[in-house]
DNA sequence: CTGAAAGCGCTTACAG
DNA sequence: CTGAAAGCGCTTACAG
């Protein structure tokens, strides 16, 4: 029968019950060191542990190898749809390794980040995972330079051997150029995330980059100050109130590019007939948007699924090379993007 | 500086640098012991503290106190949007009173939930919040009845005194039939959640019940297995199929109202000109969708936060009685309904 | 192969 | 008011 009791069998109990010392016990339980002990007396052990519905303490266990078999992990806002599957990657990765997954929302908020990091520390993670890094990162390259185990997702920080798992960006902004110059646009426009991300960066750049490759103008730029729905639209808003209008947008991700439709709505302009619109990320919900949303599908799961991996090999053996996974991305083409206005149709 | 070692810092080295014995530093450093020691010397040991950048081990403190300063959170779908917001709420509160928060995602898989649960006890977790729980549930019955602090939302468990917090279900229905009615509705089917959960019960009753108190026929319903986009389409091709065909149908919820807004694209019918569509709960993006969805709202982020307070309570005293909160709704009317066919608009 | 013992970093009766 | 000691539930050298 159930009970509260069960909680409280322990290590003593089971050694006591199988007749042997919980020294004993302990390296029957544990895979790892049962080669040690006799295999009946492990047999008894096991039984008795089994009988007893014995589940061992970590915390006990914790406070002895000073590992906790958790790692945290920090989101910059768990309520944007594209973070959910990239979790969900970490989890089930984690949990397959007996690991519990710690997840803690910074709600982009620098003072937040530094507590909700210190007090995972202060729980003692075995490591981290961060979708939170900015190019320039203190907080996380001392920590990684005093050997806390960090993966990095999505974002990488500049300049340091942080490890890290991010899609490509730069051929994913190649890709969404192609499209549209596949499609006969002349003038494309970015609307850039925050320079102060690397994803915000690199796709600026592979933004001009890849529009200068097709002799076109690289300087349609309106830069949002963050990967929001309302900082798409306020830089959007500027973006079309300054000189000749582009015949199509490429957003620096899908929160943006909501922007960038909202912004179209308050002002009558029809997407795709009007304008054409490329997103990135390819977040849930984003094909039931009218139109549809053509973007750049990030493999949000596998990311997240690399990114535990990665952090389980390090866990393992710290010293390890640091890599830079990228993952590749393919352009999804749906409703918003179309021949320019006053072209026929291929 | 900051270096690897100050995560070392422990317990024993502010007592000699404070110049006393850990157990004094300990009772100095812990708010509710602190008045037992001398004023300065508390101010010492603080001193050193601070000085070292003590940050005590909650994991060592755990096994001595047996509270890990942690709750498990059982989320059955971190994908579905309608839970980060719940689970912010939880957080915030949770943080606030410096307990940290375990989020798992049981899949809606009975077996997966079984095995987080227990390991999030094995991990000593002071209490559960959970969001996965059906109308027979033993798992949760049981580990209630052994003492396991727990406080469901969103769904309740039949004829036990776990206590929860839930949108007023009822309620909600009731203002999406009277809503329908004034708009001239009377044929109104309902597209049924899972009967083997309380918010799927309770939302059918209170559809029967509303829409007799209207003299209307309160026998058009299709039952969805699951609160899921393909399960509603399922249905609503079932209901469609047979017979009179409704002019409104009021969704179990918004991922079921998404499988409506499917087969209606699927077959041709336009919402709202054809058939009108309520659903529930509100959650983020589908006022997006087209035809925006008009919705019953729940209080996601506040179900969240009166849990997060209502576990804190009872950790604090086991012996408080059960309370069920159910907090208020209001209907959100968007784009999804108008006027029956062959009516003026009022 | 197994037992006895020490110890992880704390807290908390128990003396004094 | 403070020290000395035991103990939370484990793991792991160390003997034997």
């Amino acid at each position: 029968m159930a009970s509260a009791d069960e909680a409280r069998v322990t290590l003593k109990d089971v050694a006591r019950r199988a007749g042997v010392h919980p020294g004993t016990a302990s390296r029957a339980l544990n895979v790892e060191t049962r080669s040690l002990v006799n295999g009946d007396t492990a047999m008894r052990v096991l039984a008795a542990a089994e009988e007893l519905g014995y589940r061992p303490n970590p915390i006990a266990r914790g406070l002895k190898t000073s590992r906790s078999y958790t790692v945290g992990v920090l989101i910059p806002d768990l309520t944007n749809p594209l973070f959910p599957p990239i979790v969900r990657g970490i989890e089930d990765v984690l949990a397959a390794a007996g690991y519990t997954t710690l997840i803690a929302n910074t709600d982009n908020d620098l003072v937040r980040q530094t507590s909700l990091f210190e007090s995972l520390r202060a729980r003692q993670v075995d490591g981290f995972i961060v979708a939170t890094a900015h190019r320039d990162d203190p907080l996380f390259t001392e920590a990684h330079n005093a050997g806390v185990s960090i993966v990095l997702v999505n974002r990488r920080v500049d300049g340091t051997g942080i490890p890290s798992v991010t899609g490509d960006d730069h051929a994913g902004i190649a890709l969404a150029v192609q499209h549209l110059v596949d499609l006969g646009h002349s003038r494309i426009a970015h609307v850039a995330g925050p320079t102060g991300t690397t994803t915000g960066l690199t796709r600026l750049r592979a933004y001009r980059q890849a529009v200068a490759d097709h002799g076109l103008d690289p300087t349609l730029i309106a830069p949002a100050r963050a990967f929001t729905e309302t900082e798409g639209a306020r830089a959007t808003g500027a973006l079309l109130d300054g000189g000749a209008p582009p015949t199509a947008i490429i957003a620096a991700n899908d929160m943006i590019a909501l922007g960038c439709l909202d912004v179209f709505a308050e002002r009558g302009i029809q997407c795709p007939s009007d304008i054409s619109l490329v997103g990135f990320n390819d977040m849930p919900f984003v094909d039931r948007l009218t139109p549809a949303l053509s973007t750049v599908h990030v493999p949000h799961y596998q990311i997240g699924a690399e990114a535990a991996r990665m952090l389980l090999q390090r866990l393992g053996d710290g010293a390890l090379p640091a890599k830079a996974i990228t993952l590749p991305v393919h352009l999804v083409v749906r409703s918003s993007t179309r021949t320019p206005p006053g072209t026929c149709s291929p």
